[in-house]
DNA sequence: ACCCCAC
């Protein structure tokens, strides 16, 4: 019930904040906002993506992190006596020229990324294995998958050829949005098969049967259209699992993953499955091997998947008041040059107070998690995306997959932890939250804030796992030690 | 708890 009211006290609380200046400012005009794909080492790649000098600074830190193989570490395992040649170019790929336009026209990419070289091969050439494939964060899976169900679609078939599974409304759009401006020049055709609105139009009209040809959605909504004889699967040459790992867990999607998966299977035995994390924790991973069967996987030890691009910090804080003070007097304050900023929290409760005591101290912030109603999800997405918003209080909706390149900075006001064992981090759910600071090799921070002495405790055992140390900001109360941690970052 | 559905 107050969660619904939150968009509008954002909105009522413009003009009040004395450090916004009177122009809007767009929090995205200092980056451009194509997913820029590391070039080829060449001068001459570089000096044609014709961006401004950071970028190219940038592009030269993924090439180092992911073109080396020494720091890359990204280890294959094929079966069976299908040969792969990684593939040095999309010109290796026999993509059609129409797919091709829209990777370079549209996409603006110049060569696959290392994980899109290993897996494009393996998703594209028969028999059309099925492909478990670990990467991490920002560096371009959605493209691997997205391709992948582009190229295997038949342009003469209308009908579901290709089917696409996420966690979330928000990562099942975005998802969409990549497969429709990747596939501009294919002509061929998409749905998003997510919630809509309820009460109104969804009783009204009885819906048609899906013709499309690609269709990206949640398991709910995918589910029910399955049931109903809404979506066939007859022809489902690939299905995918983008966020696998959760797709698959069984505090996650468990049941209706397996459950779609079976209901493809039964009528089409020879359906492809992609299955696509930047985690997959050894429970997942076991259980995974007995769903999928002679299967291509791709995967990356846990130490090597924190983002060297990325620093992290810690400060310990004696209450719930120095929280928001930090966020307010040590944040938001001095943020107006470091891009946007995402602040994820524990609960929707936590969420919900959160924003509260920031709008009324005159911030313009906007907060999303499960309980908003699905237009104003769809609104603050929209509005963080389109840079119009700078920072964006979230529960862990959107700790996967959400790409938004201008984030620079991630803020653990609540450290994850596992429901069931709460003496126990999330290990998984940091590294995808921290990941929506960084993407594609770009500089970023973490602050995690610490208040209690399991906190410490929860952030030791993080810092262990990664074997990734996290420095600490000295003293909550001066602001030195938050502007040399950004300069640091290279925020400031 | 968080996310996804409610035929």
């Amino acid at each position: 019930m107050a969660e619904v009211t939150e968009t509008t006290a954002a909105s009522s609380s413009e003009g009040k904040n004395p450090a916004v200046p009177e122009t809007k400012r767009l929090w995205s005009d200092e980056v451009d906002d194509e997913e820029v794909q590391p070039t080829a080492t060449e001068e001459k790649a570089v000096s044609e993506l014709n961006v401004d000098a950071l970028a190219i600074d940038e592009n030269t830190k993924v090439n180092k992190f992911l073109d080396e193989p020494a720091d890359s570490r990204i280890q294959a395992v094929t079966t069976g006596d299908t040969p792969y040649t990684s593939a040095s170019t999309f010109e290796d790929l026999n993509l059609s020229p129409e797919l091709l336009k829209g990777l370079y026209v549209e996409m603006k990419f110049q060569k696959p990324s290392k994980i899109q070289a290993i897996s494009l091969p393996m998703i594209m050439t028969p028999p059309y294995k099925d492909l478990i494939a670990q990467a991490h964060n920002g560096s371009g899976k959605t493209t691997c998958f997205v391709l992948g169900m582009l190229s295997r679609v038949d342009p003469k078939q209308q009908r579901p050829q290709a089917l696409c599974i996420c966690p979330t409304r928000e990562l099942s759009i975005q998802n969409m949005e990549v497969l429709r401006k990747m596939g501009k020049y294919t002509g061929i055709s998409s749905e998003c098969a997510v919630p809509i609105e309820s009460r109104t139009n969804n009783r009204s009209r009885p819906q048609l049967p899906i013709s499309a040809q690609v269709v990206i959605g949640t398991p709910g909504t995918i589910k029910r259209l399955m049931s109903q004889k809404k979506l066939g699967v007859t022809d489902m040459k690939v299905l995918v699992f983008d966020e696998a790992d959760h797709m698959l867990a069984k505090d996650g999607f468990q049941d209706d993953s397996l459950r779609i998966m079976k209901d493809i299977q039964r009528f089409n035995s020879h359906c492809q499955v992609l299955l696509f994390s930047a985690t997959f924790d050894e429970t997942v991973k076991n259980f995974v091997s007995k769903v999928v069967k002679d299967y291509n996987q791709l995967f990356v030890k846990k130490e090597d998947l924190s983002l060297e691009s990325l620093k992290q910090y810690k400060v310990t804080l004696p209450d719930e008041l120095a929280k928001i003070g930090v966020v307010k007097d040590r944040i938001l304050e001095l943020g107006e040059n470091i891009g946007q900023i995402i602040i994820f929290v524990n609960t929707k409760r936590s969420a919900s107070m959160l924003h509260t005591s920031l709008v009324d101290l005159g911030y313009e912030v906007t907060t999303i998690h499960g309980a908003l109603n699905l237009e104003d999800r769809d609104k603050i997405v929209k509005e963080f995306k389109d840079g119009l918003t700078q920072v964006l209080i979230s529960t862990d909706v959107l700790a996967r997959g959400f790409d938004q390149q201008q984030v620079n900075l991630v803020i653990n006001y609540d450290l994850p932890v596992k429901y069931e064992d709460q003496s126990e981090p999330h290990y998984e759910v940091y590294l995808h939250r921290i990941g929506r600071a960084g993407r594609f090799g770009r500089k970023g921070a973490v602050f995690n804030f610490l208040m209690t002495d399991h906190d410490l405790m929860i952030m030791r055992k993080i810092e262990s796992y990664f074997n990734s140390p996290v420095a600490e900001i000295p003293s909550w109360g001066s602001e030195e030690g938050f502007k040399v941690a950004l300069k640091e970052a290279g925020l400031l």
